[in-house]
DNA sequence: CCTGAACCGGTAGCGTTCCTACATGGACGT
DNA sequence: ACGTCCATGTAGGAACGCTACCGGTTCAGG
């Protein structure tokens, strides 16, 4: 039984066909196909069935995949610990995010790193469209991605390493001079008869739209539908409405010139409404040195802007 | 990083030399010394170091050892995980005793061992002579060893996998017309002017000697040393002295003549006389099923040795 | 119904890897 | 000083795994 055969079955319990195992690890099909056949001779027993065009894994084929990742976490681990020998994190680590996730966390992360050489980090950003955002793990060592409630419990069930990074207040976004932008804080009740600008179908903060709705008892007007959080901002800046944006990403230096007003942004009182942000790992990977170095720094820097924040729910 | 150079390197951290490694892994030196050379280039930082004719591990050495015996344990586990799918224990299990172990706990295992069939067991008898009983574990799947005290604390040093079978009662074995012999049970003091058969320096059961001596305040004399238990027994039987036995053992079938007489075995009261019966394994050998399976037959057969006797401390 | 696309699998051949056989050199004991 | 033991170099051979190429199957669309 080989290491290398069962790193095979575990790419292929994740990515699902054998076409892609071989482009993720720089392979033939015809590579892949051979090795998973000799694993499948020595174990005895069908690991893969036929389905339509492709093939899927047995029972045994998923139990066998799930083992495959303890000898992985093992490795990297026994990886991990000769690099702490040399006090030596160096490496490349791979990082995609969310876009506000990147402009609220990287600039931090990336001024810690400049002290530590040899480590690079080599991030990009991902439009949160589909849900399979965790399946950048695959391809990405660490995957910053955010969720609206505290256990992204479809996360779990695919053995994902999951880092809290922070908690992230939604608030609402209004114009310098909107008749509410006094009050400390604004209550659902409040924002009735509002122009709402709102983000596409399916994307994040829709469900704190509809608890507003909820719990104001009548629904909400959206006009219009942006996914990128500076189109919105511009909005409602100008004051073409009001819109739900994230306390530590809205209000930014991303305006172009400084003369321009910001948005007031105003905590939702009555109600919960707040983003988490989560480090996604694939086990394995988050056993390698450079990687946790990485996650370490995230962490520090979530911290660091959460008690740059005061809370003021 | 390569499993089966990770797992030289354990060889080497468990055995100690090139040459042994070599003969273990049915290899060339010079096979081993390249492999292990390639490591070193891989980690970065010297593994071993010359000492005299041999070397030795350096401390990253023995550290990145440890780390590949959990590599070992994960692919093990493995192993056994895909045996279990297939129902099938199958496969050769090496096992070594010390003769009394054996002798009682042989005799029962391979007899429930008869219905599984495919599931061979070697075992062999050793003398307990060295200390480095524990050290078979390196050329056996799993290695039968007693000790006077619960945890055996050196043991544990090694990270081996420990399974307490038996805690056996270590009893006085009396001539039957001896005096003692009514009494249910005999105290240290009784044993006063005895004379004794021991066993040679060094051998199990001298601690529990001393504690006699210590407990009725005189020194008990010791006229003959002998290692097997079968030649102490004959001794007893034939009125020559009295001697410590363990109670599942002692009195045994090996009588050549069934009208000999046996012994009479009393248990000590105010004391503690006991030993304490483990089967020893690598721990990633005790991952294997079929290593699982014979261990687990031990101690199904240890309990009903155990209840078969009751207890009349 | 036929064609094209997508995917899995087989075969031949090549390059790499790892082992053996043999030889060298240092450390220790007699 | 010599033999022994142990580690380690070098050359060659065998085995393994990959690529290139081809065939078979399934599914969608005209």
């Amino acid at each position: 039984m080989d290491v290398r055969r069962l790193e095979l079955l575990r790419e292929l319990a994740e990515r699902g066909s054998i076409t892609e195992v071989a482009r993720a690890t720089h392979r033939t099909p015809s590579a892949v196909s051979q090795q998973l056949r000799v694993l499948e001779r020595e174990a005895g027993l069908p690991l893969t069935e036929k389905a339509g065009r492709g093939i899927v894994l047995t029972d045994a084929g998923r139990a066998l995949a799930r083992s495959a990742t303890d000898v992985a976490i093992a490795l990297e681990r026994a990886d991990a610990l000769w690099d702490e020998f040399r006090h030596d994190p160096t490496g490349e680590v791979s990082l995609a995010t969310f876009p506000t996730g990147g402009q609220m966390l990287l600039p931090g992360v990336l001024h810690r790193l400049a002290g530590q050489s040899g480590l690079t980090l080599h991030a990009s950003d991902r439009d949160p469209v589909s849900e399979g955002f965790p399946d950048l793990t695959n391809d990405f060592d660490i995957v910053v991605a955010h969720a609206p409630s505290r256990p992204p419990s479809l996360w779990y069930g695919r053995g994902l390493s999951i880092v809290h990074l922070i908690t992230e207040p939604l608030d609402v976004a209004l114009p310098p001079g909107h008749p509410l932008a006094d009050q400390a804080s604004v209550s659902p009740s409040d924002l009735i008869g509002e122009q709402w600008i709102g983000v596409p179908w399916g994307y994040p903060f829709e469900r704190t739209l509809y608890d507003i709705s909820a719990a104001a008892g009548a629904p909400v007007n959206i006009v219009q539908r942006f996914a990128d959080t500076r189109v919105t901002e511009a909005l409602v800046s100008s004051g073409l409405g009001v819109a739900i944006l994230p306390r530590y990403t809205a209000g930014g230096a991303y305006l172009t010139s400084d003369s321009l007003p910001r948005v007031a942004l105003k905590p939702l009182s009555g109600m919960r409404a707040e983003r988490h942000i989560y480090a996604l790992m694939r086990p394995d990977r988050a056993e390698r040195l450079a990687v946790r170095t990485i996650a370490d720094l995230l962490r520090a820097e979530a911290d660091a802007i959460r008690e740059a924040n005061p809370t003021r729910s």
